[in-house]
DNA sequence: GGGCCCTCGTCCTTA
DNA sequence: ACGAGGGCCC
C-alpha cells in the first residue's frame, strides 16, 4: 500500500477487475479504469498509459457494466485521437461501437448546431470559418470602419475576440466591461464580427463551443436531455480545457456526475489560446466528492530521458509536485550539441540521422520538434541534400493553400451563397475582369436588391458597374447556379466540374513560379474528395465540414518510412523512439515573447517538457549561435539547458561547444553573433563545426552593458536620439551610418544605412558602436 | 476601373 | 524569403 502525493491511499490489486479488458493494467491504471463512478481526477504524467486506461474505461463500461455506447460522451484533442480511440475501443470489445459519443469538443459542438440549428439561432448549412477567412474578414471591417487594417491590428484584434469568447464573453457582454478607448474599439468590432458572421450564417472556431454552451444554457430541454444521455462522460487532455470548455462538460455532467478528467498539469501548453490549467488544479473544487487517481510510473522513456525531463520541470512553481519514475534500465543521456548557425545545426542532424538509418533504425521512428515552422526549412534542405525522406506536420496546412482554399471558395458559395468571404474569393480568381469597385457595388446593392447573391450576379449585379463587369457578372451567376442544381451528386464531381470550367488550371500555369506544385495540390485535393466520397456517407455540406474541423495533428502519415518534423505544440500526445528538439536558444524556445513574463516562460518551460517526454530511447537537444531570423540572431542557449543539472546530458558537440560557453546569455548580445561570425570565417565559411571557444575555455563574462565589451560605446537608454548619424558595424550587414530610432533599450529597433546600400532596422543589441 | 509590377514590413504556438 | 498595398499603365 503506498501514499502517494496529495493524500491518496491506493491499494494494490483491487480484484474488481474481473474482467480480461483489465488484466495487463498496473493497480493505479486499474483503479482508474473501473472505478465506480462519480467525479473522478486522473492525474497522468507524461507516458504513463492515459489513453489506455481512457479507452480500457470506454470498453470496460460497454463490456462489463452494460452501458449503450451512446451514453458515453468522450472528449479527445484531436480527430485522430478520436478516430485512433474508436478503433482501439471497437477492437478490444470486437464490436462496433456506433453511436458511442467521440471526438473534439468542436466537433461535437458542431454536431448540436447543425442538429438544433434553428434552436441555436442559426440557419441551415451553417460553415464553419476557418482562420484565416477570419482575418480577411476582420481586415474589412477594419477598413470600413476606418481603422488600420494591416494584417497585425487583424490579428490582434483575433486574438481579443477570441480570448474574450474564450471566457464566455458575448459582444454584448464584451462591450458593457469595455473602457479604455482600444477596448471601446474592440468592442465595436467584436459586435460588427459577430453581425458580418451571423449574415453569411457562419461560425469561427470560438463560436463553435460558445454556440454549444449557448444551446445548453437557453434550452434547458436540450441540455436536460444530452444531460440524460450521457451517463458517462470522459475528457481528455483536461489541462488545456478553456472556460467555455469546462462550462459544457459541468452542465452535461450535472445530471449523472459521472465525469472522468485525465490531465497534466505540466503538459498544458495552449494558456495562450485561451485554456485554464485551473480547470484541472480545480477540478476538486469544482466536484467535491471527485477521487483523484496519479499515474505516475512511466511507460515510454529511459530513466536518463526522464530525469532530464523530470528536472526541467522542477523549475516550475505552481504545479502538482510529482515526479515520474519507470522500470526500465539503462538508456543513454540526452545529448546536446551547439552549432554555428541552423544550417550547421541542420546538417548535423541529417548527418546523425543517416548514421543511424545505416545502422538500422527506420526514419519513421524519429521525430524533429521545433518551436516555430519557420525553423522547418533548414532542415528541409539538409534533408533533401541528404535523400532524407521526411513529412512536416502543420506548416501551411493543406487546407489553408491559397489554391486549395480558392477551388473550396466555389464549393462553399455552391452550399451557402450568403458566405461573403468566399464568394468575394471565388468572384475575383481567377482573374474575370471583376475587380475591387464592382465587388463593392455589389455587396452594397445586394442587399436592396432583395434576391439571392447567385440570382444578382446572373442579373448583372449593380447598374452602376461597367458593361464588361455586368457581363462577367451574369456568367458567373449563371454558371454557379447551374452547379448549384447539382448539388446532389458527390463532392468529387462537383469539385473537378468546378475545377474544369472555371479555367483554374491555366489559371495558376499563368501565374508561374510554383505552378506545378500548386496544380498538384489542386489534384490531390481532387482525390481527397473522391476519398470521402468513397469512405464517407454525405454530401457536399459534410465533405465542407470534415475540411474545415481536420487539424494538423490529424494529417500525420504513419505509412511511409519517413522522419516526422512538426512543432512542439503538434508533437502534444504522441510518442517516437528518436527524437530531436532543436532551436534551444533563448528568444526562441523560450519564445522572445514570453521572456518578460513568468507564467509565459512557465509554459514555455512546459512545451519544452512536452517535447523531451516524447522520446522512448533517444533525446537530442540542438541550438545555433546564429539565426538569420528577421535579421536578428541567436540569442544564445537556452535557459532551459542552462538551469539543468550538468550531469543530466552530455555534450556531444564536436569541438566540446558547452566547456567553451560562458554561461547563460539570457538576453540577445552582440557578442553572440560576433563569436559566431569569427567562427564561420575560421572554418571558411563551410559547414565545418564549432565555433572556435576562449582559447582558455573558462567561463567568460557575457552580461550585457559589462562595458568591456562592444557595448562600451552605447548611448545611455534615455534620449536615444543623440543615436541618429553614428556609424555602426553589424556582424551580418558590416558598417552603417544609423538614420533612425524607433523605441527605447536594448530591444530599440535601429534603422541603418548600410555601406552596400541597404537600409534595415536592426535591434540596437546586434549593432556595435564605432567611433 | 482593372490588372500588373515593385517595394515594404513581417512570422509564435492552433481547435 | 511572402504577401499586401501602392503606383502606374491599359
Amino acid at each position: 500500500m503506498t501514499t502517494l502525493p496529495g493524500g491518496i491511499r491506493m491499494r494494490g490489486d483491487s480484484r474488481t477487475a474481473d474482467d480480461a479488458l483489465l488484466a495487463d493494467l498496473n493497480p493505479a491504471q486499474r483503479e482508474a479504469a473501473a472505478a465506480p463512478g462519480g467525479p473522478l481526477l486522473v492525474l497522468a504524467g507524461a507516458g504513463s498509459g492515459k489513453t489506455r486506461v481512457l479507452t480500457r474505461r470506454i470498453a470496460w463500461l460497454i463490456r462489463a457494466r452494460g452501458l449503450a455506447p451512446e451514453s458515453i460522451l468522450a472528449v479527445t484533442f484531436t480527430n485522430k485521437a478520436a478516430g485512433e480511440m474508436r478503433a482501439r475501443v471497437e477492437s478490444l470489445l470486437g464490436r462496433s461501437v456506433r453511436g458511442l459519443w467521440i471526438g473534439t469538443f468542436h466537433a461535437i459542438c458542431l454536431r448540436w448546431l447543425k442538429r438544433h440549428a434553428r434552436a441555436a439561432g442559426y440557419g441551415p448549412d451553417l460553415a464553419v470559418v476557418d482562420a484565416e477567412d477570419q482575418l480577411t474578414l476582420l481586415r474589412r471591417l477594419l477598413k470600413e470602419a476606418g481603422y488600420d487594417h494591416t494584417p497585425r491590428r487583424a490579428r490582434e484584434l483575433q486574438a481579443i475576440i477570441s480570448r474574450a469568447k474564450n471566457r464566455a464573453q458575448t459582444a454584448e457582454e464584451f462591450a458593457a466591461e469595455a473602457h479604455t478607448p482600444a477596448q471601446l474599439v474592440a468592442a465595436r468590432l467584436y459586435t460588427a464580427y459577430q453581425e458580418a458572421l451571423r449574415r453569411q450564417n457562419g461560425v469561427d472556431f470560438d463560436d463553435l463551443l460558445l454556440g454549444g454552451l449557448r444551446l445548453l444554457r437557453e434550452h434547458a430541454e436540450i441540455a436536460d436531455h444530452y444531460a440524460a444521455q450521457f451517463e458517462h462522460i470522459l475528457v481528455d487532455e483536461y489541462q488545456d480545457t478553456n472556460r467555455v470548455q469546462f462550462l459544457l462538460v459541468e452542465r452535461l455532467a450535472r445530471t449523472h456526475r459521472n465525469i472522468l478528467v485525465v490531465g497534466d498539469d505540466d503538459q498544458s501548453i495552449y494558456g495562450w489560446r485561451g485554456a485554464e490549467v485551473r480547470n484541472i488544479l480545480d477540478f476538486k473544487k469544482h466536484f467535491p466528492e471527485a477521487a483523484v487517481h496519479y499515474l505516475e510510473q512511466n511507460y515510454r522513456s529511459t530513466a536518463p530521458i526522464l530525469a532530464f525531463a523530470n528536472a526541467v520541470i522542477a523549475r516550475n512553481r505552481g504545479r502538482y509536485e510529482k515526479a515520474l519514475w519507470t522500470e526500465r534500465p539503462g538508456g543513454e543521456l540526452p545529448e546536446f550539441f551547439l552549432a554555428a548557425d541552423e544550417d550547421e545545426e541542420a546538417e548535423e542532424i541529417a548527418r546523425r540521422l543517416s548514421a543511424e538509418a545505416d545502422a538500422g533504425r527506420p526514419y519513421r521512428e524519429t521525430a524533429i520538434f521545433y518551436r516555430t515552422h519557420a525553423q522547418s526549412r533548414p532542415l528541409e534542405e539538409a534533408f533533401l541534400r541528404r535523400g532524407i525522406p521526411y513529412a512536416i506536420v502543420g506548416g501551411i496546412h493543406f487546407y489553408a493553400r491559397r489554391e486549395v482554399k480558392d477551388v473550396l471558395s466555389y464549393l462553399r458559395v455552391l452550399v451557402q451563397p450568403r458566405d461573403e468571404t468566399s464568394l468575394r474569393r471565388a468572384l475575383g480568381v481567377p482573374k474575370r475582369g471583376i475587380g475591387e469597385r464592382t465587388l463593392e457595388e455589389f455587396f452594397a446593392c445586394l442587399g436592396e436588391s432583395g434576391c439571392g447573391p447567385l440570382e444578382y450576379a446572373r442579373a448583372g449585379g449593380p447598374a452602376s458597374a461597367s458593361a464588361r463587369a455586368r457581363e462577367a457578372l451574369a456568367r458567373f451567376g449563371e454558371w454557379m447556379l447551374a452547379l448549384q442544381a447539382r448539388l446532389a451528386e458527390p463532392p468529387e464531381r462537383i469539385l473537378s466540374e468546378i475545377v474544369a470550367s472555371s479555367g483554374y488550371r491555366d489559371h495558376l500555369r499563368h501565374e508561374g513560379g510554383d505552378w506545378e506544385e500548386r496544380l498538384a495540390n489542386v489534384d490531390e485535393l481532387l482525390e481527397s474528395a473522391r476519398l470521402f466520397s468513397s469512405r464517407e456517407e454525405g454530401g457536399v455540406a459534410e465533405y465542407l465540414d470534415q475540411v474545415s474541423l481536420l487539424t494538423s495533428a490529424d494529417t500525420v502519415a504513419a505509412a511511409a518510412d519517413r522522419v516526422t518534423l512538426m512543432t512542439a505544440h503538434n508533437a502534444k500526445g504522441l510518442e517516437f523512439p528518436r527524437v530531436f528538439v532543436t532551436g534551444l536558444e533563448e528568444g526562441l524556445f523560450p519564445h522572445a515573447s514570453a521572456l518578460d513574463d513568468e507564467e509565459e516562460l512557465e509554459e514555455e518551460r512546459r512545451l519544452f517538457y512536452v517535447a523531451c517526454t516524447r522520446a522512448m530511447d533517444g533525446l537530442t537537444l540542438s541550438a545555433s549561435e546564429m539565426r538569420r531570423r528577421y535579421s536578428t540572431g541567436a540569442g544564445g542557449i537556452s535557459r532551459f539547458l542552462i538551469e539543468a543539472p550538468r550531469e543530466l546530458f552530455a555534450d556531444t558537440g564536436p569541438q566540446g561547444s558547452w566547456g567553451g560557453y560562458g554561461g547563460p546569455r539570457v538576453h540577445a548580445t552582440g557578442r553572440a553573433r560576433e563569436d559566431a561570425e569569427s567562427a564561420r570565417r575560421a572554418n571558411g565559411g563551410n559547414g565545418g563545426w564549432g565555433r572556435p571557444v576562449d582559447s582558455a575555455g573558462g567561463r567568460r563574462s557575457a552580461s550585457v552593458g559589462d562595458g568591456s565589451g562592444a557595448w562600451s560605446g552605447s548611448a545611455g537608454d534615455g534620449d536615444e536620439h543623440p543615436l541618429v548619424g553614428r556609424r555602426v558595424y553589424h556582424a551580418a550587414f558590416g558598417h552603417g551610418l544609423v538614420t533612425g530610432v524607433d523605441g527605447r533599450g536594448d530591444q530599440a529597433r535601429i534603422t541603418v544605412r548600410f555601406q552596400a546600400g541597404n537600409t534595415r532596422k536592426v535591434l540596437k543589441g546586434y549593432l556595435e558602436w564605432e567611433p
